[in-house]
RNA sequence: GUGGGCGUAGCUCAACUGGUUAGAGCACUGGACUGUGGCUCCAGUGGUUGGGGGUUCAAGUCCCCUCGCUCACCCCA
């Protein structure tokens, strides 16, 4: 029979590794709530029109990376590509903005993009994202660059480089955007074919191309900090103020523009040194416009997502405990089990961690699965035990064991 | 979408220029130890060599096609 595999750019999150995930999002979430985060669950499929409108029609997320089809009734649906755009659908339609004077939510889930896969990038992937509504001030954005931080710190993880740059606002990015383009123009036949091509497009991505003769030339293009207007550069410059107060290390990085077209002011990454290609684990900034873009009130906003993925491959898990059972039992033939199968239905009512084997193999098997499974103690239950109302109570670290009347056994460990 | 690398047991890998029945370690199961785990020793289970076709007396090995994985480009978390 032919074998049925899983999609192609998906993977499986085996037990061994899930642990590590829950150990980060469980992490991730203490943070966030110390910061004043609830978390917003959205769903996985929207109307397709979301992402046109709020990523960029021309970007190419939405061409040709969006799982879409077409539902019974004929609507467009999409498999949602990044988070932000759902937030900033939910904060519009259910008026968060009335509810409360401002809102800091975070999400955690699977996006889905239609990509070649490679290392750090895959066709489901999730990830860790968080938004605010309603603050304008900069001093919000190294607020949250500051958790971002500290949650990377608590998992131990080292060798980041935060990367942040302004990307201006509608009064001063399009005269920058000139200011590439006749920068450029003169050197066209320089630049590479996409660069060419980005040359028409979005000339602020040539800044980032990875061609050391686009990467060499762009380096005396002009700066977007040299084209930011009194009120971008006032908000960068309090940024970096800011940064530092909280004791937040930084380096700007002038060419780090981002490519979804909602982003205004601060723009920033956490970029790793190990992680080949796709090195970027944590990525955001602020997009003011989008909010009332997508029909809601103007309302200032600022957001980032984490790669799930290759934040975990930056993770050393071996620190994080593996889940063991508390007692195992061990039960010899028939009648014991059934006696075994009682007592595991009141410990497990009691809260108490347990697991049996009805295997009904011998002894020793058993205890070796007993080992195997790493349970702290087991009780066995065998014809001797039967005899006298009792279990016997090995404790597999100390090896030592006793016996205790069947009765007891819910009560000894109850409490 | 484009290009490179790689597919042998659950995992990591062997198999000289094509040559007997494709091996080893780990893992798994059992035994040595008839009711006591880890260590040791012994044995056993496990393969359509990713799939299909071709060349040849003979293919894991050579050729073609195909599928999959992987890395990179594009793009992005």
């Amino acid at each position: 029979m032919k074998q049925i595999q899983g999609v192609k750019g998906v993977k499986d999150i085996l037990p061994d590794e899930a642990m590590a995930w829950q150990h980060i999002q469980q992490k991730a979430r203490n943070i966030f709530h110390t910061f004043g985060y609830s978390e917003i669950i959205i769903p996985v499929i929207e109307a397709a029109e979301l992402f046109l409108r709020s990523i960029g029609e021309t970007t190419d997320i939405v061409e040709k990376e969006m799982y879409t089809f077409e539902d019974r009734d004929r609507k467009k649906i999409a498999l949602r590509p990044e988070g932000t755009a759902s937030v900033v659908r939910s904060y519009i339609e259910h008026s968060l903005n009335q509810a409360s004077p401002f809102s800091k939510l975070y999400y955690i889930g699977p996006m889905f993009r239609r990509e070649r896969p490679q290392a750090g990038r895959y066709r489901q992937f999730y990830q860790i994202g968080a938004e605010v509504f309603g603050f304008e001030h900069p001093m919000i954005d190294a607020e949250m660059l500051s958790m971002l931080n500290l949650l990377f710190q608590s998992l131990d993880i080292s060798g980041l480089e935060l990367q942040i740059n302004s990307i201006g606002c509608p009064n001063c990015r399009p005269q920058f955007r000139e200011a590439l383009r006749d920068f450029f123009a003169g050197r066209l036949s320089e630049l590479c074919e996409n660069c060419q091509r980005r040359f028409e497009l979005n000339p602020l991505r040539i800044l980032d191309c990875k061609s050391s003769h686009c990467h060499a030339l762009s380096g005396e293009a002009p700066k977007t900090l040299d084209y930011l207007c009194a009120d971008c550069l006032t908000h960068f410059n309090k940024v970096q103020d800011s940064l530092k107060s909280a004791g937040v290390p930084y380096v700007i990085n002038q060419r780090l523009v981002r490519g979804l077209d909602y982003y205004t002011h601060t723009a920033f990454e956490f970029v790793s040194g190990s992680l080949g290609a796709q090195n970027t684990v944590a990525a955001g900034g602020r997009y003011n416009t989008l909010v009332e873009e997508l029909g809601g009130p103007s309302t200032p906003a600022i957001g980032f997502s984490i790669g799930m993925e290759r934040l975990v491959s930056l993770f050393d898990s071996s620190p994080v405990e593996k889940q063991s059972p508390f007692l195992f039992i061990v039960a010899l033939g028939e009648k014991a089990q059934e006696q075994g199968f009682s007592l595991i239905n009141k410990l497990h009512k009691e809260g108490i961690s347990a697991i049996m084997d009805y295997s009904n193999g011998s002894l020793k098997s058993q205890m070796r699965k007993a080992d195997k499974f790493n349970a702290a103690h087991v009780l066995i239950l065998g014809e001797d035990e039967l005899a006298k109302g009792v279990v016997t109570l090995r404790d597999m670290k100390n090896k030592t064991q006793v016996e205790v009347p069947l009765l007891e056994i819910v009560g000894k460990f109850g409490s």
